[in-house]
DNA sequence: ACAAAAAGCGAGTGATCACTCACTTTTACT
DNA sequence: AGTAAAAGTGAGTGATCACTCGCTTTTTGT
């Protein structure tokens, strides 16, 4: 599983704005910076004289091209989320699933919590901003939720789905197995890193992961 | 299950204010108002003006009293948590955890995730405003999870504990199940409301909280 | 009753914000 | 080369913000 990190893919998606459209180099350069501070402060944080420092530019020149501080953002969320985010968010579980008849459903789910736990750990800080940002404002909630979640939403229907025909889950409604599974994720990180990080110390990461796959496979409730 | 609103649990405390202290009347109207705004709005979204205004008092006279802005939300918060949106929050819990030993775990848990389903639904904009809040700043998430968060573990801890000394569930870690639980639940909300409430309707809420009791309760896996 | 302290006041301060506009420079087209 | 359009500029605008300060009013203790 190869580690290129979220900064990286986003420098090298701003390298990538040089070839193409009709753009200025300073409205690249806007774009650049924006993509950059917002990045790192996320948009209420990030004032205009700000991006225009960093892009090298006049306040004006940025008004020239957006008619709005919040044009900027919807200009630079698009792309990056499709082009950057979303592909980097993905990738491991892409492969992860790829392989999904020759190991068992366990397996599978094992795998991707010990991914996303790293992913999560290793990119805090954007994954706040992001959040933040997707709480704030509907259009990048909701670019969020096609770009990301109908990927993965996709994704895990296919693996549930074959699953289910090889009898190695229980014919359930594929959208709530699908629930479970990314309630039981979203759970396992919002306890370690949030909720309960000194109680979920007590075991080992790996101890955690086998603990909610296990429940998520045989549920809680003691079979007599 | 009774149905005061969160609104008129505030209101009622804010006329308690009356009471007790050494505040002057300006000094409780300040608190008064900041309650409202704070909670209508948003930290960031109320100005000092604003309170001011609806205090009926100079903004000079707020600073008096309050040596900042912050000053006042960290003097408003502590004491609502833990008075006001606490036992707001954790009434109805308390009620169906009440007769743990008589019921079966799954209908404790239909209940439970019924009753924070409608708990979630009629207070939204009260809920997303707690979680803006939780998310810019520590101490009120610090003050969420001691009051509320602390609450319900201890009272899911004794009931999980029961229940597994009854052989109903499995010996599992306590604190595993917990989060199995919680997670499940948080799952049941995000994807009703946020992540996919188009999907989410092709079966009544009825419908999917028995699916998410049942997954909980048994898991996902076939069992040959 | 009187003075000191506390409470209250509101115009004012300086900072910051997104955004504008009159103007200059560069680019593109003929 | 000449010109019109586009790009770029930066001082300026008005709004808003949290907060201050010199002053007046009210409360308190004796």
């Amino acid at each position: 599983m190869s580690k290129p990190s979220f900064e990286e893919g986003l420098l090298q998606y701003v390298e990538e704005l040089k070839d193409e459209s009709e753009m200025t180099e300073k409205q690249r350069n806007i774009l650049r910076a924006s993509i950059k501070l917002f990045a790192e402060k996320g948009f209420h944080a990030s004032s205009t004289s700000e991006i225009a420092k960093e892009a090298g530019v006049a306040e004006g020149t940025i008004f020239r091209h957006y008619k709005s501080k919040k044009d900027i953002l919807l200009a630079v969320v698009a792309p990056v989320l499709l082009k950057v985010a979303a592909p980097f968010i993905l990738k491991d579980v892409r492969e992860i699933f790829k392989e999904e008849s020759k190991k068992p459903f366990t397996e599978v789910m094992t795998q991707l919590y010990r991914n996303r736990l790293e992913l999560v750990t290793a990119n805090e800080k954007h994954v706040r901003i992001m959040l933040q940002e997707a709480f704030f404002h509907d259009e990048i909630r909701e670019a969020l939720i096609a770009s990301v979640f109908a990927d993965v939403k996709e994704m895990a229907r296919k693996l549930i789905e074959a699953k289910v025909d090889v009898g190695e889950l229980r014919p359930l409604p594929t959208q709530a197995v699908f629930r479970a599974v990314l309630s039981s994720m979203i759970g396992l990180v919002l306890f370690r890193q949030v909720l309960d990080p000194d109680e979920f110390g007590n075991y080992s990461d790996e101890e955690q992961i086998a603990l909610s796959v296990d429940i998520l496979m045989n549920g809680i409730a003691n079979r007599e």
